[in-house]
DNA sequence: CGCTTTTGACCCGCGC
DNA sequence: GCGCGGGTCAAAAGCG
């Protein structure tokens, strides 16, 4: 409008009003900062601080509606469905966990997180407010809700002893849970955006007041609405518009985009203007009173000061004679913030992507960032409409198998559900060619960082019709492709300047509370991440991160399908199978923030515990091998039980490497090693192989190989493990040297001192007791049990001489089997468990007596059904394994030879 | 009630 | 033979 010029002009005169003003606006960002400091400092306050947050928004708007004098601020719709399905699950759980004795640990946990949520919901509902989650994420959460309950339900009733049931259970619970605490966050999210909304909508209303005294101009039925045409700073910076029609609630993406442009400008400006000044409040226009200053001065009771400055802003009207129309509150706080930037992101998207030499874009974000709602709001801009004939999206995250991903694009593109087809590669290049003749867009959301090899298949098949973009949580810097870094949410400082420190705090990410005394958090020491970040009220260990990842098994971050795939193998060679990147992967702690490992990086060795706090690159190790090695130790072959036998092990990776290979070699048959804490080992390409020997120097590298795997299997005789169904003596051959075991440091050596496995000590034990198989384990955890899958009854404790670290001894629950294992404490470092297996399970259920072979099925898997199978699995998946597993076998045993 | 853990007794091989 | 330490047994206690 025109008279905005004017109005600044008129503005400037009046400049005692306008330190009223400025006044009044420390004293919101005083407010603001407050909320901030409380946000980041108290935790444990975390929900009160809402509470009181909210409660004070409730008087803004209050006041913004009563000053507005009628104007309509329809209440949105209330979520009551939402509100409804939480409080059935929430009583279920504590039903479920009163009278359930199994998952008690689980329910509680999971009940911990509808605590946390419980307040929330009932905030929303008592507000009558409309949650600022998009429809379709309110709808998940509803039907998860839903699926909770039942699942609750049929947790109780699963026995104790279908282990593997349970764990299925398990898995779903840990997932809903997971995905509840991502609503909990966004939550979090939204209140923190109320306020900063609020806060944004007194502004507005402020500067209008002003504005309204200075030209004494009564506007009637307007909105203040900062809008600015792209680029340029318009001068004036305030614009009254009558725009308030076209601002509807929920609307479509590109209604969003355009309804947040204003609010993003608004921040914009403001950030622009003030930015030494304002810092988080950056969206505060102030264009007409360049004098401002917005320094912190004293602090004052939240509430009390929001209820001040409203009470402030509706005498000033009142005193004024001005009939307001209400400021954008109840608009604006409808938005999710996370869109307004997004707006920028989306342009920056679409240059990017409508580049000719663009194949593949990257956005990478943390979780929950919204790298899907931009993704989709991509899809649904116009623009890329028109540049896109066909638009696919596909959700990848839990499933990253190409035929799958095929499937589903052909499914968008035909309406027509095909069967999976065994060559997914040329499957999907007749997809390409199909679709070839118009340019495409392929959205593969929520790409887990293990699936490079998913990419890779794409980036081969690249044509210059397809361009492909992919959101990730990580960035896979191997592809040559444009990285989106959705960097406000990684970049704390960039994001105070954009959206504010309460934001900021709430999503910061990689920065956890260390609360010692308190429960350590069990999600961040499974993944290494916690969704709560900051305000997450539990312990956040820095070392130790991922030791739990063991106890419920891989659940946290793989589809229970997938795991049922590719239970517990997490090396696996990308040119096998479309399914070539294990879920299990995920277990890696990827810590792109801490320097890289570089054991890792030279070895590519992996441990299932994933306590190493460095970054594993996944893409970066060396080539690894096809040597599986399921949790219950080496994968065999069925048939041949020819079995070298060595007595000494050393702890040297080669050395391992060689009675590895020996292994393979001998091609040694079924249900092989005992379960190890889930190790798995990789190959290393023998140009690495020296140097990741010779190259140990220090201490702390030593201990960090030795904390990576210290898994050292001794295989000492023939055996067949269907004949043994007696007990095998522990004492016939005491041969086992514990990896890094206190007691032989000598033999535990990581610089190739070691007593290494020589041909001439194979076959020369004794191999009178029938199979003996150990295998030691030497990990960093802080709990003794790492659950590895099956179950274990201890049988004995033993106290060493010094009375210090008690040896427990367990045997394998399975009725039968002749399994155990012995778990201490490693004397020389504590931190240390020493876990060492000894004999071969001769079942592959988990712990249940009996099983549940097919007569299709004669032999023993040679694994065991993992944790995480579904209730509904087939043999049929399980067959398929075998023979994938056989197929990576020999193509292992040609690597060795 | 049934399973798990605890715990002292016991067994066994080894070295002195 | 004896003591020692590693390992195991099994009754009793604990737990859900
Ligand atoms: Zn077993």
């Amino acid at each position: 409008m025109r008279n905005v010029q004017e109005n600044l002009l008129l503005g400037r005169n009046h400049s005692d009003k306008q330190d009223d003003l400025d006044k009044k606006m420390s004293e919101l960002l005083k407010v603001h900062q407050e909320v901030l400091k409380a946000q980041k400092e108290m935790f444990d306050m975390m929900r009160v601080q809402h509470e009181a947050v909210h409660e004070a928004m409730q008087r803004i708007r209050a006041d913004a509606v009563q000053n507005v004098q009628g104007e309509t601020a329809p209440a949105p719709a209330p979520a009551p469905a939402l509100r409804i399905v939480f409080w059935v699950l929430y009583d279920v759980v504590i039903q479920v966990k009163v009278k359930n004795i199994m998952c008690k640990r689980l329910l509680q946990e999971f009940k911990s997180t509808l605590d946390f949520l419980k307040p929330l919901i009932e905030e929303m509902a008592e507000s009558n407010k409309l949650l600022h989650l998009p429809e379709q994420e309110q709808e998940k959460f509803i039907i998860q809700m839903r699926e909770g309950v039942e699942l609750i339900g049929k947790c109780s009733k699963v026995s104790k002893w279908h282990s593997y049931k349970k764990y299925a259970c398990t898995n779903k619970l840990l997932k809903l849970d997971e995905s509840l605490r991502g609503l909990f966050h966004k939550m979090s999210m939204q209140i923190a955006i109320h306020v900063k909304e609020g806060l944004i909508s007194i502004s507005s209303m402020e500067a209008m007041i002003k504005k309204i005294e200075e030209s004494g101009v009564i506007q009637n039925q307007s909105q203040v609405v900062l809008t600015k045409p792209q680029p340029p700073l318009h001068e004036a910076g305030l614009d009254v518009l009558d725009t308030h029609g076209s601002k509807d609630v929920e609307g479509t993406g590109d209604d969003l985009n355009e309804k947040e442009v204003g609010v993003k400008q608004i921040g914009r400006d403001g950030t622009r203007q003030n930015e030494k000044e304002i810092e988080g409040l950056s969206e505060v226009p102030e264009n007409s009173s360049p004098k401002t200053t917005l320094d912190v001065q004293g602090t004052k009771d939240i509430n009390e000061s929001l209820d001040s400055e409203s009470v402030h802003i509706a005498q000033t009207k009142q005193s004024q004679g001005t009939r307001m129309v209400e400021a954008p509150v109840a608009e604006s706080y409808k938005f999710p913030f996370l869109m307004v930037e997004s707006d920028v992101y989306l342009r920056e998207l679409k240059k990017k992507i409508f580049e000719d030499q663009v194949a593949m874009l990257v956005i990478t974000g943390p979780a929950g960032c919204g790298k899907t709602t931009l993704a989709r709001m991509f899809c649904e801009d116009q623009e890329v409409k028109m540049k896109f004939k066909n638009i696919f999206f596909v959700h990848v995250s839990e499933n990253p198998r190409l035929d799958f991903i095929v499937q589903q694009l052909y499914e968008q593109k035909d309406s027509v559900v095909l069967e999976l087809q065994e060559d997914a590669v040329n499957w999907l290049q007749q997809f390409l060619k199909e679709t070839g003749g118009d340019p495409s867009l392929l959205v593969l959301d929520d790409v887990w960082s293990g699936s490079e090899s998913l990419l890779d298949k794409f980036d081969g098949l690249r044509t210059s019709m397809h361009k492909i973009l992919v959101t990730s949580r990580s960035e896979f810097p191997r592809f040559d492709c444009y990285l989106e870094n959705l960097k406000s949410l990684d970049d704390e400082e960039e994001m105070a300047h954009l959206k504010g420190k309460v934001v900021a705090a709430v999503r910061a990410t990689g920065d956890y509370p260390e609360r010692v005394g308190k429960p350590i958090c069990e999600y961040y020491l499974k993944t290494g991440t916690c969704k709560f970040g900051p305000s997450c009220k539990f312990h956040h260990p820095k070392q130790g991160i991922g030791y739990l990842s063991s106890l419920y098994g891989l659940t946290q971050l793989s589809s229970p399908t997938h795991a049922l795939e590719r239970p517990y193998t997490s090396v696996v060679p990308s040119s096998v199978g479309p399914s070539s990147s294990s879920p299990n992967e995920q277990a890696f702690p990827e810590r792109p923030r801490e320097p890289e490992c570089q054991h890792y990086l030279r070895t590519g060795y992996y441990k299932f515990v994933p306590s190493c706090r460095y970054h594993h690159p996944r893409d970066q190790i060396a080539p690894r091998t096809n040597c599986l090695l399921s949790p219950v130790g080496l994968l065999g072959n069925s048939g041949s039980n020819a079995w070298p036998s060595f007595s000494q092990v050393s702890l040297s990776m080669e050395d391992f490497q060689t009675s590895l290979d020996l292994k393979l070699n001998a091609q040694h048959s079924l249900l092989q090693t005992p379960m190890s804490p889930c190790v798995s080992i990789s190959r290393r390409i023998s140009s690495n192989d020296k140097s990741s020997q010779s190259d140990v120097e220090d201490k702390s590298e030593l201990d960090e190989i030795q904390s990576q795997i210290s898994g050292v299997t001794v295989p000492e005789s023939l055996h067949d493990p269907l004949e043994s169904k007696d007990q095998c003596p522990m004492n016939v051959n005491n041969t086992l040297e514990y990896a890094a075991s206190g007691t032989t440091p000598n033999s535990v050596n990581v610089d190739g001192q070691s007593v290494t496995c020589n041909s001439s000590e194979i076959g020369s034990i004794s191999q009178k007791q029938g199979v003996k198989e150990k295998v030691a384990f030497r990990t960093k955890s802080e709990i003794e049990i790492l659950d590895d899958g099956f179950k274990w009854r201890k049988y004995g404790k033993k106290f060493g001489k010094n009375s210090t670290n008690p040896r427990n001894y367990y045997k394998c629950a399975y009725e039968g089997c002749p399994v155990k294992k012995r778990v201490e404490r490693d004397g020389q470092d504590p931190s240390y468990v020493i876990t060492c297996y000894n004999g071969v399970h001769n079942h592959t259920s988990l712990g249940k007596r009996t099983q549940r072979v097919p007569a299709s099925h004669p032999q023993p898997l040679p694994f065991p059904l993992p944790i995480g199978k579904e209730e509904s699995f087939t043999f049929d998946h399980l067959a398929d394994d075998n023979q994938e597993e056989s197929v990576l076998f020999d193509h292992l045993a040609d690597h060795i030879q």
